[in-house]
DNA sequence: ACTTTGAGTGAACAGCCGTACACTCAAACC
DNA sequence: GGTTTGAGTGTACGGCTGTTCACTCAAAGT
């Protein structure tokens, strides 16, 4: 029989590579990009420390990968939000904050790298991180835009506000990573980003462009 | 003669220890603390590697150490801002902001650690620099509670706005420091800061708690 | 069936790492 | 003036690092 040939060639070549990403985003939780050893990653995966450069060039590398993965997921989470009824302002705020809430959870690895790697990764992987937040804002921005009472405002204007809920809602994924595992102090992290947001709405509402 | 010894023993300590720490601020430029080496500060700075053991018993204690020195400079940073005069809420905005910019400039190097070792550095160095940033929070929190036309506010949500201002003040440095030496793109920076915090001050003003 | 391809192997390398240990030798102390 | 102290020295060690090179051997291509 041979049972049909359970794996083809490319099949396995992207598994591995999946260890490796999961294995890289696995061992950086204690310690940076920087301080992973491509050596550590192939241990874990269970290949020989050659065999790595069979699938990326550095570790550098498989940062931006996992870059890539994480914001894929991130912008798949924007999209729902933003396909979502556009009710009042209060319900919003809260079915924004629960999804991310439930992202965070589903992907804390990806938030947890990127969190980091964000502020101390290699150039090149800061540099892929602070472009792809930027296209949140942007992005942002044009939703906002399409909003009643934002009519009278200058794009700069817009740009300024979007900047401020995604700084907040990044503020409120580190609040969240850090209150890992304790729900109270979670509740917490979410009533206080609920009051934010909802101080951030009303400061827009009574905004004027051109004061 | 023997002109007055120049350098007392404790003087000269004192001097080497100050050598490690520009040495380990200005080698964590590229890179982590984590990847900093011993070694290499040790090379810096022109003593042998395990001369650096009579200074400190780890680098995670430099670290420590660094998280004092940066704190304290920005707490009498804050100190300087609050002891103004109190007059319009523009002024104080621009104020605060032009302070800032002048902090981050004389103190760039404290910032970029703060801002690195805030999400990727040594557990004990991250939780020593939230606490820092927590204390910020409260001070700002007291002082905001000063403010006319907060003396309604519950005490939670006076935290909240001195969060959402602190988190704000922290994107803000972060900006900065990426703005490195580009006068345009860091007048672009300070002009959304601004922007960002009025916006803020009106949704303080127009804010009612326990609604 | 024969050839090519390419993921994974295994040994070897030079270099850096932290740290242990025994030491010097001048300032500080009594 | 003799003794103690302690910052800085020098050597040596085992362990981990990235990268090289020549290799196997089964799947894929012809």
């Amino acid at each position: 029989m041979t049972a049909e040939s359970v794996e083809t060639r490319a099949e396995r070549k992207e598994r591995t590579r999946r260890a490796i990403l999961d294995a890289a985003l696995d061992l950086t939780e204690d310690g940076t990009l920087s301080t992973l050893s491509l050596r550590q990653v192939a241990k874990q995966v269970g290949i020989v420390p050659t065999a790595f450069y069979r699938h990326f060039a550095s570790v550098d590398e498989v940062g931006l990968a996992l870059v890539d993965e994480s914001f894929a997921s991130l912008r798949a989470l924007l999209r729902e939000v933003r396909q979502g009824p556009v009710d009042g302002a209060a319900q919003i705020v809260d079915r924004s904050i629960d999804t991310l809430v439930a992202h965070v959870h589903r992907h804390r690895a990806h938030f947890r790298f990127i969190a980091r790697e964000r502020a101390a990764g290699p150039l090149a992987v800061r540099m892929a991180i602070r472009h792809e937040i930027e296209l949140c804002e942007r992005e942002l921005a044009t939703d906002l835009a399409l909003l009643p009472g934002t009519a009278a405002w200058s794009s700069d204007d817009l740009r300024v506000l979007s900047g401020l809920i995604v700084t907040s809602m990044v503020s409120t994924a580190e609040a969240l990573l850090g209150a890992e595992g304790r729900p109270e102090a979670e509740q917490q992290v979410v009533r206080t980003a609920r009051t934010q947001l909802r101080m951030l709405l009303i400061g827009a509402l009574n905004w004027h462009s051109r004061t």
